[in-house]
DNA sequence: CAGTAACTTCGTACATTGTACAACGTACTG
DNA sequence: CAGTACGTTGTACAATGTACGAAGTTACTG
């Protein structure tokens, strides 16, 4: 009987199919005529080109070439769908060799890996792994970007922790480039139709009275970066806060170096 | 003609919302039976009780006491409510005097009122705001949370820079917090169920050859951290990073204080 | 004071989503 | 060869946001 249970019913199942475990039963009835790795090739295919929104059951069914209900026999539900997509994606990430350069490029070549990752699969971003699926492309991930503080003398515990700050910092970069993008998209409004738009409202309420601080900086950030700047600016920013706060830390430490 | 375009469709009708301006023009037919705050103290009640999903505009209309459609004379769509929802819980947020405090200590107390703030409403996290809704909330609020970086010498770009940092520092966490949360919640099995239904799997697949980093230091970080811990550990360990490194970009500058 | 126009309210309806269910055919097991 | 488990698919259902139009209500216009 096949076990079509609601969202994450089956937790063993899932972690079966990411480690590409065959069902051990003896198959009887028609051979699959597609593979995982079709469904999932044709997922993330459409979710980069088209949004994680556009990654309907049919709509994929229909770039596999199957009908909808037949995904059911590859992937027990569509969340399942989601965590088989990243990790997929995790496990073609680039791992180049860096042990010989100092913590700092380490840290900044794995947030630049992952920034790349959410530039060429914004989706990946948006996806919640709240338990995050322990397959083998983010299990090899998280072995490769650990290595990324080797020799910095942070303990175990700590090194998940500045791992995980890095990836979250990273992670909210992205959502915010993304949030930016598709706002502008969906009103298909410019910035400009827009500001003149609400120019009359907007001065009539932003009084520099009640709001000096506001209306000063916020004119200051606005003339400083044309929106389509922006999300760049805040990652560079952001990063080298990043590290500058991992030094403190790390530099601080007994015997630190690197 | 009620003019009911799709979400965003007429950013200027947004913003009278937001600012709570009548329209000019003069009123005729029947006084609407609620007023807008009506709505949103519905709506944020209902997202607050039972998550940002519950919040249908069916649900919502029967929380209020209307048939669904009503709720379109209020409101122009579901994008423009949850913009609505988010000012008005914004204008909430204590805003104490603290001009007298160092500026670490503004910091993180800006830090915690916004992680007060999504302990209150974790909806509010999940909101997406590409372009955030310039209402009296959001601007008394960014308004007051710069003040927190007053007497640092950050000129102004560098001082919306630097809250933007913070705040989707505390934003990243929240998420995170939520997902770890509602994931345990919706599968309905405990870390403990979990584990001992996944071991056979897991102790065969987590390879310490292959990933030898990984394991030790994911069997350290699950040690440490009884998973509910987790989140309140990566916060806390975050934010002294992210004054860590504030703190070297305002300690450099010329003449730095406080 | 009558007529009209603008406005609120709401019932119905539609397209879209994930997926449950059952029918049907296929291939392996006994 | 019979039986059974499985792949594939058509149909169907509940839930969602919201478009549309009817019906009723109020204020402005002449």
């Amino acid at each position: 009987m096949p076990d079509h249970r609601t969202g994450g019913g089956d937790p063993a199942h899932t972690l079966r199919l990411l480690w590409r475990q065959p069902d051990d039963a003896p198959r009887r009835g028609p051979r699959q005529g597609r593979s995982l790795d079709d469904i999932l090739t044709a997922a993330i295919t459409l979710a980069d080109a088209e949004g994680l929104a556009a990654v309907t059951m049919r709509a994929l069914a229909q770039a596999v070439g199957v009908a909808p209900m037949t995904l059911y026999t590859y992937v027990p539900g569509k969340a399942e769908l989601l965590d088989l997509m990243l990790d997929a994606i995790y496990a073609g990430m680039p791992r180049p060799d860096r042990s010989g350069a100092p913590w700092r490029t380490r840290v900044v070549a794995v947030a630049a890996d992952n920034r790349n990752l959410f530039a060429t699969h914004p989706w990946a971003a948006e996806v919640a792994t709240g338990r995050p699926p322990l397959g083998p492309g983010q299990l090899a991930k998280y072995e490769y970007e650990l290595r990324a503080f080797d020799d910095t003398g942070l303990d175990d515990v700590t090194r998940d922790a500045a791992l995980t700050y890095v990836l979250d910092f990273v992670r909210a970069a992205a959502r915010s480039a993304t949030e930016a993008r598709s706002a502008q998209q969906e009103s298909a409004w410019t910035d400009e139709q827009w500001w003149t738009a609400n120019a009359p409202l907007l001065t009539q309420v932003l009084d520099e009275r009640r709001f000096p601080t506001a209306v000063r900086v916020g004119a200051a950030a606005g003339a400083a970066q044309n929106a389509a700047y922006h999300p760049d600016h805040a990652y560079e920013f952001g990063l080298a806060r990043v590290l500058d706060g991992l030094g403190v830390l790390i530099d601080a430490g007994p015997g630190a170096n690197d």
